[in-house]
DNA sequence: AATTAAATTTAGATTTGTCTAAATTTAATT
DNA sequence: AATTAAATTTAGACAAATCTAAATTTAATT
């Protein structure tokens, strides 16, 4: 089965608006696909069609398990070209992004599995983000939100939940990146905030937005 | 300037059959689009209004001095990327160019431009044709058609100019590929055909309608 | 020069994906 | 429970790219 870039964009946003909730409204989908709520109602119909989403009206959507396998199908074409950017190309890691959305609409199987090949079979695309195999499966990574982590112990950055431009950007200045050691020195009670290490570089203050929002493992742990 | 898939597989077309012809005729490129004339017709008019190409009524068309650097950015595009599939990842040279076909549509300009450094910012693609570079240069190659050549004379294949698959696939089996080195020991006047050695390989027979595709340049000449 | 054939264009439809504005349903609030 | 607000769907329109069938223009042949 053959998909449109336009129902496959789609597919990928259900699925991933699926991680907070079971069923996903469709305003919430207007808003991730940056278009109309009657655009979404269309595409629902037409996805349900197609046995992609379980739909009824004014219900919500969720991706059936054929939908999902899709939805995986294409996050693995995401990362994996994503991952080609920066380790091959010589891409910064917050500029991929836009690129890779293009890319993962390219149909060719052998096209994926090859460049996988050709990567190595990783496992982690550069935000940390795992990639699931050619069976969407997904590995598993034990790791802990930042702001959870207690001071004096030594972590590693695994990965990076909000990937927008800026955060990117930012965490580029304090010379993080994936597989960064870090500690945490103080955490201020007052707005949340924290002072950490940057193991070999800087000593900085970060926000509790930020911890919120950056995942550790313990050290010597391979990616 | 950004244009649609399908206006730059329009613009490829063209830009290719005027290399048989001063005008392209819509017809012609209705078959070598796929498609039919009235669809053509339609694009034309677009096309003109984009001032991509020349076009009157019933008299064909022809592509603009923006139109031509235009198709020689898709083509240096389509070219990189079978490259990449064929040297790195370790693609046949005979399966590449469907994917290639999508490949060429990304828009990212810093990408191709990055591809190419990965590259080696390379001259000729993987069937022996040139890649034009970021300003839309053609490498110039004096090669000759194989037909052309005297007997005994030791010649390395440099490109193809059939790349149909079937094509493709027979030269495998001949064990011919892109710099393999060549030599006619017999040409019969009967039906054109001639009797070939494949350096360090074996003899065999191929038909005028082969020697008349493959262009040959003079031994030692770097790719 | 008149006729026929071939090439090309127009007219009118269709599909996909989108939109706005209006109608409907569901949820929240008085 | 009635009213208001928010979410969602429907109706109708539009742009892009395609198609078929009919009309028109150009080229080829008698
Ligand atoms: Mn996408
Ligand atoms: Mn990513
Ligand atoms: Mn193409
Ligand atoms: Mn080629």
């Amino acid at each position: 089965m053959i998909f449109s870039t336009s129902e496959e964009n789609y597919i990928k946003s259900i699925f991933h608006l699926q991680q907070f909730a079971e069923l996903v409204n469709t305003n919430a989908l207007a808003t991730e696909m940056n278009t109309r709520a009657a655009s979404v109602t269309d595409m629902l119909k037409k996805l349900k069609t197609k046995k992609l989403v379980q739909y009824e009206k004014y219900q919500g959507c969720k991706l059936t398990e054929v939908g999902k396998k899709v939805a995986l199908a294409i996050v693995r074409k995401h990362r994996l070209w994503e991952l080609f950017l920066v380790d091959k190309l010589r891409f910064d890691w917050d500029s991929v992004h836009p690129i890779a959305e293009e890319l993962e609409h390219i149909s060719s199987e052998e096209l994926v599995n090859k460049l996988s090949d050709f990567l190595g079979n990783p496992s982690f695309d550069p935000h940390g983000d795992p990639i699931p195999d050619k069976n969407g499966k997904i590995p598993l990574l034990n790791q802990q939100c930042l702001s959870d982590i207690p001071i004096k112990k030594i972590v590693t950055i695994s990965s990076v939940s909000n990937q927008s431009a800026q955060m990117l950007e930012m965490l580029k200045h304090y010379h993080i990146v994936l597989g960064t050691q870090i500690m945490i020195l103080k955490k201020f009670e007052f707005d949340g905030s924290s002072e950490i290490k940057v193991i070999k570089k800087n000593v900085c203050i970060i926000s509790e937005q930020v911890t919120k929002n950056l995942f550790v493992h313990d050290i010597q742990k391979k990616k």
